[in-house]
RNA sequence: UGGGGGAUAGUUCAACGGUAGAACAGCGGACUCUGACUCCGUUAAUCUAGGUUCGAAUCCUAGUCCCCCAGCCA
């Protein structure tokens, strides 16, 4: 649990406000909320904020929070879908403790549920097929008609019921549904689907089952079996809550939990649609649920985002019932903050250009670096330099504009930790372009700091040519060229520039190392992460997020 | 023309009849061996029209706009 810290992150919201009522007024001891995902995709960052409302409400109120698989549907369910999202929400920094439940795991007591339902006359199997059913069930403006099926006698229910689990008929045959009420304004209470005929097997209960409760039947039933007190979800269930009631009104039901909706979040240039998702993954348009530009939380994982970025993200964004769509620029800025504390430094060329010391006679120098400019206790690491370096293609222009402060003909500048250079001649290849640049340094300034005092305008990362370690680096942009991408036809709005690959990279030897698999800045460029890819001898980084960029702006104005 | 929700700076969220505030984004500046970080300053909003009230984002009335619902999905 992320325990105390969650405590003091927390905000204030609807949904607090209610819960703080509730233990005040005694009407609960205890809180207890649950994340009921459906096994069928991968967890993504909409999921983050269900999970972080309602582990992180338990948490600061001193209830406790169930993980519970709403696995009432076979035919979309699969094992690998449950032990992602198992992974996944500890991942994020929650622990359910022994309370891990299934909706399967109350099956029978649904299912005794819906004959006590038959029993005192309130549900009934309906043989009409789903288009019949379909046509009777009305219009929104239009009231539905009653089945002709409406009336039968308990006793032919019965059976018919107990033949349905039994296995007797296909599927579609029959369902059994609630006797509520045809003509309501709330097509959820046009006599609902209770059991449907599903000839399939359950990762869980196997093939015991041949008819599986609908999500309106078991959802605040099993809510009711654990002592939820607070059931959280999302706004499109707002209108299934008189449903949701009337079970409980009418069942045994062991306990009185009460449903609350908030909105999901939407990000921009995201899509965070399990359907849309899915698609992206089976069509191949990514490389898996854990491709770095997905918004799924592997995804996130493998990109770099560390998980108290998106509990961060997740407070920052707050809790309310208007639909919205948030920045996606706000999720990179907690990731930003998180890691601006906790990254070390280290020095890495993503698109390399030679320079040539040529006043350099040295053999390579041992220089000290900073690990972090904020924390003392990271210490420093040896690099060493030499008379052929590599430094960033973007840092050199030939004819620089007026803001440029970096290396062009003529001009000195830092090398970071180490000596002032001056650009003193520019080689190119026979096609006009530049391929290596021929520098002098300043002996006097070594460290960085020149004795007289003078200034340069800018400081470069670099390495040097004879002990840098080649890598592949991995750049994102957003899956989506819209700020709000079209779900219905979304292969037309798919960025393919998506994912850049620097396979030239050349990274500061300490980046070799194996125990570098935590996050890092590359100095003046952003945070990366070392992908699993990476291989003896082939380094893989992904850019989590790019630094702020302020010359970038400048130079979009220009 | 049914039912259920929602509208506050560009974005997200506060303000619960008593000075409309924060964060992100933007803009300007300071600092800087990361054009980063940090710091300072600053632009910017109550859907509309009436009403109640000493006082309304908040209460009332009438509108407007947006979202969800017609799966044997969740």
């Amino acid at each position: 649990m992320v325990g105390g810290e969650a405590a003091t992150e927390a905000g204030r919201d609807f949904i607090r406000d209610i819960i703080a009522a509730d233990l005040e007024s005694g009407r609960h001891r205890q809180v207890v909320t649950r994340f009921p995902p459906e096994p069928n995709g991968y967890l993504h960052i909409g999921h983050a904020k269900a999970i972080c409302l309602n582990f992180g409400v338990a948490q600061e109120f001193g209830g406790r929070c169930h993980l519970r698989f709403d696995d009432t549907n076979p035919t979309r369910e699969e094992q690998e879908y449950i032990d992602a999202i198992e992974r996944d929400v500890r991942w994020l920094g929650f622990d359910w403790g022994p309370h891990l439940y299934h909706a399967s795991d109350y099956f029978e007591q649904l299912y005794d549920w819906a004959e006590y339902l038959v029993h005192v006359g309130k549900a009934y199997v309906d043989d009409q097929s789903q288009e019949e059913m379909r046509a009777a069930r009305g219009t929104l403006t239009e009231p539905g008609r009653n089945s002709p099926f409406r009336e039968r006698s308990v006793e032919e229910n019965l059976d018919l019921l107990r033949r349905m689990r039994a296995g007797e008929f296909p599927n579609g045959a029959r369902v059994l549904r609630a006797k509520i009420d045809m003509a309501s304004g709330n097509i959820n209470l046009r006599d609902p689907v209770l059991y449907r005929i599903l000839h399939a097997e359950h990762p869980r209960t196997g093939a015991a089952w041949r008819i599986y409760p609908s999500y309106d039947f078991a959802h605040g039933q099993s809510d009711a079996i654990e002592g939820i007190t607070h059931s959280i979800c999302t706004l499109e269930f707002e209108d299934h809550r008189p449903l949701y009631d009337w079970f409980i009104d009418n069942l045994p039901v062991p306990s009185r939990p009460r449903q609350y909706e908030f909105a999901r979040l939407n990000l921009s240039y995201t899509v965070l649609s399990k359907r849309v998702l899915t698609e992206l993954v089976r069509g191949g348009h990514v490389g898996g649920w854990d491709d770095p530009r997905m918004p799924t939380l592997a995804g996130l994982r493998r990109r770099g985002v560390p998980p108290a970025a998106i509990r961060d993200f997740i407070r920052r964004v707050g809790v309310a019932k208007a639909n919205s769509v948030v920045d996606v620029g706000m999720l990179e800025f907690s990731i930003r903050e998180h890691l601006n504390r906790t990254a070390q430094r280290r020095m890495a060329v993503l698109r390399p250009l030679k320079v040539v010391i040529e006043n350099y006679q040295g053999l390579g120098e041992e220089l000290d670096a900073i690990n972090h400019p904020d924390d003392p206790s990271a210490g420093t690491r040896r690099i060493r330099f030499g008379r052929e370096l590599y430094v960033e293609r973007d840092d050199f222009m030939e004819n620089p504009p007026k803001k440029f402060f970096r290396l062009s003909p003529g001009k000195e500048v830092r090398l970071r930790y180490a000596y002032f250079i001056t650009c003193r001649e520019v080689v190119k290849d026979a096609a006009g372009e530049t391929i290596e640049l021929r520098c002098t340094y300043d002996p006097a300034t070594k460290g960085g700091n020149a004795p007289d005092r003078r200034k340069v305008q800018a400081t470069l990362h670099w390495v040097s040519a004879a002990d840098a370690v080649p890598a592949e680096v991995r750049l994102f942009n957003q899956l989506f060229m819209s700020e709000v991408p079209n779900a219905g036809n979304f292969t037309a709005d798919l960025d393919p520039n998506s994912l850049e690959v620097l396979p030239g990279a050349m990274v500061e030897p300490s980046l070799a190392g194996t125990n570098a698999v935590d996050a890092v800045q590359f100095e003046r460029q952003g945070y990366f992460y070392r992908d699993p890819d990476s291989a003896p001898g082939k380094l893989v980084f992904n850019r989590t997020v790019g630094l702020r960029d302020t010359w970038a702006k400048v130079q979009a104005a220009l």
